[in-house]
DNA sequence: TTGTGTGTTTGATGTGGATCAACGGTAGCC
DNA sequence: GGCTACCGTTGATCCACATCAAACACACAA
């Protein structure tokens, strides 16, 4: 079917219960009882190796996918080849929202580091969250969360600067890799300055370029993927103020 | 509470079961039975005069709303004024869905005529969407394709040339408008061109000389607001195969 | 009717970011 | 450990769209 790496069936049957990434992932404010019924619902895990695809744009929807080592892009393909990153997910998150509304999944998603994901089967999700309340709220709140953040990118692709958009990434950035326990600010970035470009509607030399004027206006240090944030604050100041652009 | 017009208290058992709307709406693809159970979810409708709020960013989150007359868009507004549209919906569509997430509303959604909302308490849904399997179905449907809409949205803002934008803003309209029952070729834009080209990444002045360009080279007939489609084949084709701009 | 305000069109000019090009750094791979 | 892609940086130039400006169309109210 795929040229990926098989399903590791995981024996562990506690998957969630005894998972550190709860209070980042689906089962987020579940209590110990719902928990345990999760457990049933995350069936095996997945490994997916650097650059190749967890699913593609078109193929048939049946599971979503919450990532438990390793980091994603999202993105569309226009004929032509242009390519639009829509994302980049972190453990934690899920992948696959967009399949539900037609079946198949419109968007490709593809590792950017060798990764692993959770499968959860799709139907199984739908029935335990007739019963188990909180994780019906949770996933509401998961898909929410994705639409909110979607506007967010638009507010970002349609209004800003090229310069106000990377600093709003790297703030985005910095404050997801906290939630994950990792310093605020330093980090390494897994994307090329090309993702980044298709994902902030530039193109990478104007991403290299912003990196450039950042280091030089000391709001950061950079020396290729590897960031440190120097002034956080600077970086907030750029993006409110600015005399804009379109 | 909130300037706006008063809830009317529909006396209408038959909220859904007898609406006309319902292959456009929340309830596609439910069963006779499913949807008798539905009528007991809309509890209310509510009138918005033209340039109204239904809500704003900010709100605390109740309820969902499926918009039975009329036409609304949602915008995200930047601290310094800057405002981006994030969508525009018609009859049938749902809004409120970005407030799930936080039980907050994160965007302002505003009637671009006067209009009329069925008002869908979100604890009420959550708690028959457990009990309706078809319901449960329709609610993930709607959020996924709105996940997907967005998407969409990103790949108009982040890769394509203003006339691309434009040319696709109207197909869109045009094939929304069809499924309504209305004229795919012809049919009113509700919108200004301010509020157009927000949404798109474009000023005005930008959308105004893309509909000329469009108009001198035969796709359309505009006359201000009222727009004819001409030669539809002729906007697909410019989508693709364009040199592209950024 | 005329006035007033809001939305639209069109022209002239400016500029942020794209494009083209060349070079330098680094990491994956034999 | 050295070769070779690929990735990133920087400079010069270009162009699509923004900005500034002015006139025009239409809606509504007095």
């Amino acid at each position: 079917m795929k040229a990926t790496v098989p399903v590791t069936v995981a024996g562990l049957k506690t998957a969630c219960s005894q998972c550190n990434l709860v209070e980042l992932c689906l089962p987020f404010g579940m209590s110990e009882n719902e928990l345990d019924r999760l457990d049933e619902l995350v069936g095996a895990r997945r490994k997916i190796k650097r650059q190749q695809n967890l699913y593609r744009a078109g193929d048939p929807f049946e599971a979503i996918y919450a990532i438990r080592a390793g980091s994603f892009k999202t993105d569309v393909l226009l004929e032509d080849g242009r390519e639009q990153v829509t994302g980049f997910q972190m453990t934690g998150e899920i992948l696959g929202l967009d399949g539900i509304s037609t079946e198949l999944h419109s968007c490709n998603a593809i590792a950017l580091e060798d990764s692993e994901v959770c499968v959860i089967a799709y139907a199984k999700l739908e029935e335990l969250s007739r019963e188990v309340e909180g994780l019906q709220h949770q996933f509401h709140k998961v898909m929410s969360r994705e639409i909110v953040r979607d506007h967010g990118v638009m507010m970002l692709l349609g209004s800003m600067r090229a310069e106000e958009r990377l600093a709003a990434f790297l703030l985005n950035m910095s404050q997801r890799f906290t939630a994950r326990g990792f310093s605020a600010a330093e980090f390494h970035l897994r994307m090329t300055r090309e993702e980044i470009g298709s994902y902030l509607g530039l193109k990478l030399e104007t991403v290299s370029r912003a990196f450039s004027r950042f280091q030089d206006e000391g709001f950061v240090a950079v020396q290729q993927k590897h960031i440190r944030i120097l002034d956080n604050a600077g970086l907030k100041r750029l993006i409110q103020h600015q005399p804009c652009g379109r």
